[in-house]
DNA sequence: TTAATATGTTTAATCGTTTAAATCTTTTTT
DNA sequence: AAAAAAGATTTAAACGATTAAACATATTAA
């Protein structure tokens, strides 16, 4: 109950009877040849019998290294996120740091506010999952000499590090196997957003479909605000499937997209692939337990949160400035949703 | 590019032409009726003008208080874990405090060392799914007077502070709902764990098969390691249901569990409901968009994550002791599988 | 008028480390 | 034998905040 006494360096310099220069010097391994071999034995003794641990709080103030780093998602709850962050902390641990995180709600101002509060805890960097109308927080960390990398969204315009995937080749991929299948009305159902990352997936989309002399057709995708629910997702599916001219295909441009889009279709009674098929971004457990197995782009998780996280603690740690701006290449998984 | 300079108290009070003390006490609000007002106005005006962040790290090594709290779930990117990290993020922000989290794997050692590693980064706090075996680890955090509540779970014979479910009465509830349905042949698939919550479950499953006088057969019971496979799990299904006298009703003790059950059943062809009723544990999303809705025992994640989040942070900030031993009921969400 | 009190501000120690520079010893070189 | 070099350790100043205690000065009380 009452808190035992912490182990100081002070301690062990006591105990030993040396200063705690000498203690922190051994304990740090440095000046190794200066040292005497008994003492610094000694020393390096006492600090193992009193499990001497370190203050990482006092030695931040003086390092000015925190090796923490801010992680700010959209929502941690998402799995896209959440597998994310597993990532980056498996690959942080590895490295000595460890992650403080945050969501952002997709809103700027929460989106800026996480970063003031991390940046008061002096995060050495961020990796961050930008919102859409926050390039200029990001820009002020730049001009703030803050190291950063940015995952699945980026600023097509700026430099800023980032790591993502190549979301036009992504769509065009998943629409292209589509037409291959003999699909004509193929439909989109993606956010109405200025996140370049699902424009790319729009344009891409548009792109495949020019490509395969397929129609493109305003009223073919649906968008909807990016704080929106299953209801209007669900308006979107009556609006594109319960037509005379119903679409044969649709994209979704997200997970949670395709989750309230799967849940109207499956409530709606419209069967896949027989009335329409169905691919997806993003990879999650249901799509491979929905009735029909799903067609999806499969982000490369793993590799995009390794090189952030990777990229980031190596700039941190040599110095070295940030420039790597990765697309990676996503994996269409076709299964029997789009056959 | 160049980092630019970070504005200290030292700044303020040099431009205000004061010490820093006054500067820290306004700041503060402190010493109120003490302070001459034009100062105390003007210092205010330079920290917003020359927009002061206080480096919370320094605060932090004199206050002895970092305002971060540890959480330690088993696997962030399960999202049961997620979820709950999201609510514990939400309820800490309110309050001012920073959640830092780590996973464990299920692992005491890997526990263990994100246990010293928070505690050297001087965590006011802990929140913990605790492991199988971390009992001890547990204990010495008390012992050392470190504050820490248990999610999910915890040690029946230990004054710990948790906040969990009741599992006992939610396996109750779901075997008596399936027994209600007509149900003869019960199975558990769950983990072979000496874990108290899971045990509970067991028990829970056990006492309403009596109480309903089923046969209780160890061959309905089915134990996976906790670190086990789709493959162990399909086995498992095999045994179960692949047999001459297969059960006619499954209870999940897990998300994960289920996830691969429901995989194996599906690709072994056997229909859920008509020839085997399915509950589960936990909820995702995944249950609603599954062929057929599953019935799944709801565990009220906010809550949990609320009430330990409260407890934790009230005890930090009032230096309460912790004394909440919480078991909140779960909600049995019936859904066609298991009519 | 002097002492006591109230008001406003500063001084300086502190939190637990790190580390450049200083100090003291011993050994080597000349 | 003195000077120089090498070896071992300590001193003391940081890091950026907080805060008890000290210090002025103005006001009120006696």
């Amino acid at each position: 109950m009452k808190p035992k006494k912490k182990i100081l360096l002070k301690d062990i310099a006591l105990e030993v009877g040396v200063s705690t220069a000498l203690v922190s010097y051994v304990l740090n391994n440095q000046k190794e040849n200066r040292i005497g071999k008994e003492v610094a034995d000694k020393i390096r003794k006492v600090a193992k019998e009193l499990n001497y641990q370190p203050n990482q709080i006092a030695k931040s103030l003086k390092m000015q290294k925190t090796h923490t780093i801010g992680l700010i998602v959209a929502d941690i709850a998402n799995p896209f996120s959440s597998q994310l962050a597993r990532i980056i902390e498996d690959e942080a641990k590895k490295k000595g740091y460890t992650v403080i995180f945050g969501s952002s709600d997709e809103k700027v101002d929460k989106m800026q506010d996480l970063i003031n509060v991390l940046l008061n805890r002096q995060v050495d960097g961020f990796i961050i999952a930008a919102v859409e109308q926050s390039e200029v927080a990001i820009e002020q960390l730049d001009t703030n000499g803050v190291p950063f990398v940015l995952i699945d969204r980026y600023f097509p315009n700026q430099p800023f590090p980032y790591v993502a995937i190549d979301n036009y080749g992504a769509a065009f991929t998943a629409v292209s196997h589509l037409a291959g299948r003999g699909k004509k009305k193929i439909g989109l159902i993606t956010y109405e957003t200025s996140l370049f990352h699902l424009l790319e997936r729009k344009r891409g989309y548009r792109a495949a479909l020019l490509y395969e002399n397929l129609e493109d057709d305003k009223h073919l995708v649906h968008e909807v605000t990016i704080d929106s629910t299953q209801q209007d997702v669900k308006q979107g599916i009556r609006r594109l499937l319960l037509t005379e001219n119903p679409a044969d295909a649709l994209l979704f441009g997200s997970n949670t997209l395709a989750m309230y889009g799967l849940k109207a279709i499956r409530d709606l009674n419209i069967l896949i692939p027989e009335q329409v098929a169905v691919v997806t971004f993003d990879e999650t457990d249901t799509y491979n337990l929905f009735y029909v197995p799903l067609t999806y782009i499969k982000q490369p998780l793993a590799e995009i949160g390794k090189q952030a996280t990777e990229a980031l603690l190596k700039c941190l740690q040599e110095h070295q400035p940030l420039t790597l701006q990765v697309n990676l290449n996503a994996e269409l998984v076709v299964q029997k949703s789009s056959m």
